[in-house]
DNA sequence: GTAAGTGCAAACGGTTTGCAGCCTC
DNA sequence: GAGGCTGCAAACCGTTTGCACTTAC
């Protein structure tokens, strides 16, 4: 097997460039149906088997971090500089957006601790927000 | 709205001492197939559905915890007593536990900031461990 | 006896894939 | 012009649900 170092290039397709875009427009975190209907209602229809091959290409390339919803829903979100995590209302669905700095250093340790290498975490918090509550 | 304390009792029937059983036994997580196959396995047959009626209880009971892998299946565990987190090797699958003050005094605070209140949280720490590196 | 619990199989919903045609290099 | 890329629709797969039957109380 010949490759396995540096993939295909990745055409710049318009559908290609089109996801990308979305996804860089969108707050946080998008499933594939969103960016799909976002582009549909934008007059650039994209096919959700292309959104679903790009997003996984994305992924694969490191320029999107992809989650799990609670419901096993994949969504996505651009690979930005600052890396925070969500506060979401269980009963409203609202979400706040927090960083942790602390969070972020004691996962270094552990896994350091442990003998473990790059290492990357998802956390989440789920609760009652003021106005729900 | 009546409820919202304490729920039906939930019938101790032979299903559902099995997959409570099963889920004592099993050290880490399990998916509701897994259980499912090794009840049958162990000659106690019990319908996928019932797995997983049962296991939603369990888990609305706040008896297990439920996680999704990274492919969308979700995985359950019996709470222990000590709230704990895993680092996870990506490649050979083998998982530690790991417990975080740290982190738990950290989510609460934020939460208490943003007033949300009963707060719970879900953390997940992926790497490559020592062999595998 | 009654309502909760169970099994089966069909329905679901998100994701993946086969294939014929289109488009970038 | 060749091979990657796209769209469509069918296939997948884990999970949920409708319904008739069984069982705990």
């Amino acid at each position: 097997m010949p490759e396995s170092r540096s993939e295909a290039p990745l055409r710049p397709t318009r559908q290609r460039l089109a996801v990308s875009a979305a996804l860089g427009e969108a707050a946080g975190f998008s499933s594939a149906q969103e960016i799909r209907d976002a582009l549909a209602r934008r007059g650039e229809p994209v096919g959700l088997a292309t959104v679903y091959r790009t997003l996984a290409a994305l992924a694969e390339a490191g320029e999107v971090d992809m989650m799990r919803t609670e419901d096993g829903e994949a969504i996505y979100r651009r690979c930005s500089g600052t890396h925070h995590h969500h506060l979401v209302c269980r009963a409203c669905g609202r979400a706040v957006e927090v960083e942790g700095p602390a969070v972020e250093r004691w996962a270094g340790a552990v896994a350091t601790e442990h003998g473990f290498t790059d290492v990357s975490h998802t956390l989440e918090l789920v609760g009652v927000c003021g106005d729900c509550a």
